[in-house]
DNA sequence: AACTATTTATAAGA
DNA sequence: TTCTTATAAATAGTT
């Protein structure tokens, strides 16, 4: 079809990376990169068979996470071959048993999300080979305490990865430098340890 | 510059999201789009001032966390301003004492990557407007039990957020239509709810 | 929110 | 895994 409109954009141009200034500048660039951002993540988790998670907060103090599978669905799982009587005890029980207990303080909240979830039940049950499907969260203005609770998940996550590593801490040796030479994450001054 | 070789490349063909079957394909599509994911996450960061978090874990349970700025420096600014006394009680400080206590346990396990995470603070104190960096970790062989604690703590932010959405729960209910209607997440079977 | 000209990311192939 | 190349996607600047 013919186009009535002039050549109206000069396209995109190239940016560095660096803190855009513009305040409203940097709104647009926001919202639009982190739906690219959560768009990649959903396409290497579907793609790849990946659980993914993304947490992002503005500086405004907003916060939007996304995940696949449902954290529900895999923690089901878990909980249910890993802990068939929560009753016994040891270390391994005992972690299990506060999993659970948090699981239940959770539930308290969950009921408002069913319909959401409801649907992602239904699209996962649609796409054979798969086990869930995603959660996306928002979450409204984030003060500096709610943040706490975000900190403390990826603290206990990095507890965990560093006792895994100090397991493995010989293998790790091996892979550090291999895979950090050929990863563009240097260029933004972070160093990335793996895979293996 | 002349070519010496033919044209010998069809180039990038577009292709469906949806499980890539072969293995060795899989294997390739994973790391580039891992690197890739992590390389946007990192721009926006850098380009929004925002925080970010993004967590991967393959079909073959390898982990690979990214985010920024490191989590331990924002844990301590918000636990530094936000329990000036832990010995206090109440709800909130209880969660605090909790919180610090997790947090030295991490730290046992933290110096084996002191060496990283200083070469990070440097990468930091070279960037003008920037708190911190990021910190990229990679776990070994990520066996079931281990992502209990992965869950554990996705459940722990999950519980938060929810109850943060339960306060504003009439705001939400405004946005949910809106956001869901622009998402091309939606492509994939999930919701997106927010922003607000 | 839509529109393009470009820049980026990447699927294949070597 | 790494490099190349042709193409698909993402997105910066505009309207």
């Amino acid at each position: 079809m013919e186009r009535k409109q002039k050549r109206t954009s000069m396209g995109r141009r190239k940016i560095e990376i660096k803190k855009i200034e513009k305040s409203s500048q940097l709104q647009v660039t926001f919202s639009k990169r982190r739906s690219g951002l959560f768009n990649k993540a959903g396409e290497l988790s579907v793609l790849c068979g990946a659980q993914v998670a993304v947490i992002v907060t503005s500086l405004a103090g907003k916060v939007f996470a996304f995940g696949h599978p449902s954290v529900d669905s895999v923690a089901d799982r878990f909980l249910a071959q890993g802990n068939p009587n929560p009753t016994s005890s040891g270390p391994r029980d005992a972690e299990l048993i506060r999993l659970q207990q948090m699981r239940n303080k959770y539930k308290n909240a969950e009921s408002m999300l069913e319909a959401e979830k409801e649907r992602e039940r239904a699209a996962a049950a649609a796409a054979p080979g798969e086990l869930g499907f995603w959660w996306d969260e928002p979450v409204g203005h984030l003060e500096l305490h709610e943040l706490e609770h975000y900190l403390a998940a990826l603290e206990a996550l990095k507890t965990n990865v560093l006792a895994r590593l100090h397991e493995d801490e010989t293998a790790m040796a091996a892979t550090v430098t291999a895979s950090a030479s050929t990863s563009n994450l240097l260029d933004y001054g972070g160093a990335m340890i793996g895979p293996f």
